[in-house]
DNA sequence: ATGACACTTGAGCGATCACTCAAGTTGCCC
DNA sequence: GGGCAACTTGAGTGATCGCTCAAGTGTCAT
């Protein structure tokens, strides 16, 4: 009795994985458990374990700029899309992410020094989040809603600084109200001047 | 031809390579080559990996505690210790350090989900280490250095959170000058108010 | 010199690692 | 229903994992 998977669902399924464990601390079998596949269908579909963890590292950085981009267009402002995506759309605050923590920050302190693809593929979507963050507060900066001398690359910047900052802190604080207040100050900052 | 080892010295150099490398993707051979132990002297000396990744742990924390106090005996103000320590002796600020990174940050965010008594330690040294960074808060405060009303246990978690990020940046950032810019600004930060 | 003791040595343990591939199954077109 | 391409299956690959332990070596007091 053969069973047939949907790539996309498997896709979800091993990011869930490497996202609570890690990349070094999942294994195969870990990831046939997760997805119902036997290594044979996983290699096919996917190639090798690094082109996995690359893929569910692509498709976690689509999902979230998706989202923000939702919430970009429904905001009244640049700044309050932002505030409204590190309130309500980030791990931090999304209840269903297996972790309150950044897929994304998690694996770049997880994976520094090994695989030269994946080193390459995770600064390639940071650099690209840094980016989008840039342009939001250059809209702003635009808008007047910042002082015109603002540099949005260094905003942009520090508030990925202190996104990473605030999810270290998430991984060790057991009481949620802490980090509930603790982003509420994040976004409150970023929506009303910094 | 027997050769004698030191502890301390193997315990310096695995800890250098769990620093860069992280517990997962270190293995034995790893070791062995680093300290130039054998398996059955490795194991005689320190337990298991695992026992052996808990000291290097506590050994960095040592270390940087005692720096952190140094330079607190040497400052002109409870605050200005705390800077100085940020500017000076901070992984993100010393050239010696294999990665820009605080080791304790690092191994947080690898080690969630996985071996209890490493979870325990490390918990436990980031503890000590918040509540150093309050006590210094509050002596700051009981100075006089900071308005009566603040909160010492607040600060010290948002600087804790902030060094974090910036673990996080200096990892990704290739350009020296952008990280030395975003301590110096944290430091000052920490020295003047906040 | 000798025996007692502590430390070092390294071959090798079973388990697990990422991964392969020949055989089996399925769905589709004619 | 016969043929074929596409996919699934899972036993099995060699390598490496963390770890053990009997044998070897060095350092003593006597």
């Amino acid at each position: 009795m053969n069973v047939s998977h949907d790539k996309d669902t498997a896709l979800d399924q091993a990011l869930d994985l490497f996202w609570t464990k890690g990349y070094a601390s999942t294994s195969l079998k870990d990831l046939e458990r997760a997805t119902g596949m036997h290594p044979g269908s996983l290699y096919a579909a996917f190639g090798s374990k690094a082109k996995l963890y690359c893929l569910s590292l692509e498709r976690y950085a689509k999902r979230l700029s998706v989202l923000r981009a939702e919430l970009q267009a429904q905001a009244a402002s640049p700044l309050d899309g932002l505030a409204d995506f590190i309130a309500i759309a980030h791990p931090l605050s999304d209840a269903d992410a297996p972790l309150p923590v950044c897929y994304l920050v998690k694996a770049t302190l997880e994976t520094s020094q090994g695989n030269q693809a994946i080193d390459d593929k995770l600064s390639e979507l940071l650099s690209q989040n840094d980016a989008t963050f840039a342009s939001i507060f250059q809209q702003a900066i635009t808008a007047g809603d910042l002082p015109p001398q603002s540099d949005a690359t260094r905003l942009a910047r520090q508030l990925s600084a202190d996104l990473a900052g605030l999810c270290f802190y998430a991984l060790r604080e057991e009481d949620a109200n802490v980090i509930k207040e603790m982003v509420t100050d994040l976004a409150k900052r970023v929506r009303c001047q910094r």
